[in-house]
DNA sequence: TTTCTAAATATTGTTTACAATAATTGTTAA
DNA sequence: TTAACAATTATTGTAAACAATATTTAGAAA
């Protein structure tokens, strides 16, 4: 079997930031450079550069000579994710407003996304439903064709993710399907009051569906978390 | 004499952003890598490493086994820019607007910077206005004391500066002194409708001051760039 | 048993050397 | 003179070796 090497930083990223996305990554885990280097074939050179990127977005802390870990956002972190989401989230509302009043947005993908979610919502199924959630808002910042939104937000997913972990009591209800209906629906009635009205309920109910507070005693025993 | 060896990738971060917003570093320019190790101590590893991050942003292109390059925005890209900049810097307005209502904001900072703003415009400084202006919008981001938005917004003043190199005619009236003032006037008065009016308005001018034609045949000899 | 200390191990930080590629220069032929 | 090609040079890409630091393990003393 030839092993084809890898070479891309960017695919050590994608890698940690899907399973972060799928829960397999969880809060204050140790990352090995070596580790990842003998299980996926990357040179450690890449795996650095890719930790780097990481490291610079936030997803990954590094203190010198240690292990970078997943990010274990605080209490306040979790409030600024999501504050600088609502920014970000809201411009992308407000262009995508804008281009479908023009005739210049085509909502299938998403459509067919917000569809897979309503499925996934009725069979209960609310890993996959979790999941499909971060792709929804990614998508929207796509759909706006300006790669600078699309940077700017892509950490904040992640990120967002990681505080589920720590401070979300259930999976369900966490990121709604319903809202995410309505915010298309609102789109496509080219009312950008009421499509940011809708983007910022959301954000901030995601926030509001979190438990700070039984969760702060966790945040004293990370023990558990590194094995 | 002792040189202290430089270790930190940030320190190439800002030397180049600097150098940037001063208009000192071009787009299109050639940076080797091997250039910045000789002429400021940093190892060659270092200066990659800041490169690299340089890239992420856009600030930065690089193809493989070349040189990277400032960035040379396409009208496509400064647009992309400022649309990205009119989303972040309107959340960041709003979030201002909400703390000064509940007296959580000290403006003094942001107020002498307007006031040397104004000397500068008065003696027809325009450099030095210039330089000056970028640091009123990072300001404002930094005051919301998020570092999301201020990672968020940090890569795209360098980017506007470059547009600006490219495509402005002069460096007069580029961005207003004038409009900082009446944007700060919005805060204080706790007007969020008029506060998001002016920010947009605002960067809307930035763009609008471009000439986009006449330097398209810029485009095609970057000759006179590179020494 | 527990706690402190020291040795051993593992991991990261940095430099170096070499390979691969691009850019430049020089030469020759039209 | 110009254009195309070859040889040289310069620069980046990659890997490997070593140093510095952190972590773990083992052992000794209380």
């Amino acid at each position: 079997m030839t092993t084809t090497l890898h070479t891309n930083p960017d695919k050590v990223v994608d890698l940690v930031f899907e399973a972060i996305l799928k829960k397999r990554l969880k809060p204050g885990v140790k990352l090995s450079e070596i580790s990842l280097q003998e299980e996926f074939g990357y040179s450690r050179a890449v795996v650095r550069q890719g930790f780097d990127k990481l490291v610079d977005s936030g997803v990954l802390i590094h203190k010198k000579n240690q292990s970078v870990r997943v990010a274990y956002p605080t209490k306040k972190e979790t409030k600024q994710i999501y504050e600088a989401r609502k920014a970000i989230e809201n411009g992308v509302i407000m262009i995508l407003v804008e281009k479908h009043r023009n005739n210049e947005l085509d909502l299938s993908t998403i459509d067919s996304l917000v569809i897979k979610e309503q499925h996934l919502h009725e069979n209960s199924e609310h890993a996959k439903l979790t999941r499909l959630s971060c792709d929804f808002h990614l998508t929207l910042a796509e759909l706006c064709d300006n790669k600078f939104l699309v940077d700017s937000l892509k950490p904040l997913i992640p990120l967002s993710a990681l505080a589920a972990s720590v401070y979300a009591d259930t999976e369900s209800n966490f990121c709604s399907f319903s809202e995410h209906y309505e915010l298309i629906e609102a789109i496509k009635s080219n009312d950008p009051v009421k499509a940011s009205k809708e983007i910022n309920t959301h954000l901030d109910r995601c926030v509001e569906s979190l438990n700070f507070n039984s969760k702060a005693i966790k945040n004293n025993s990370y023990s558990h978390l590194f094995n």
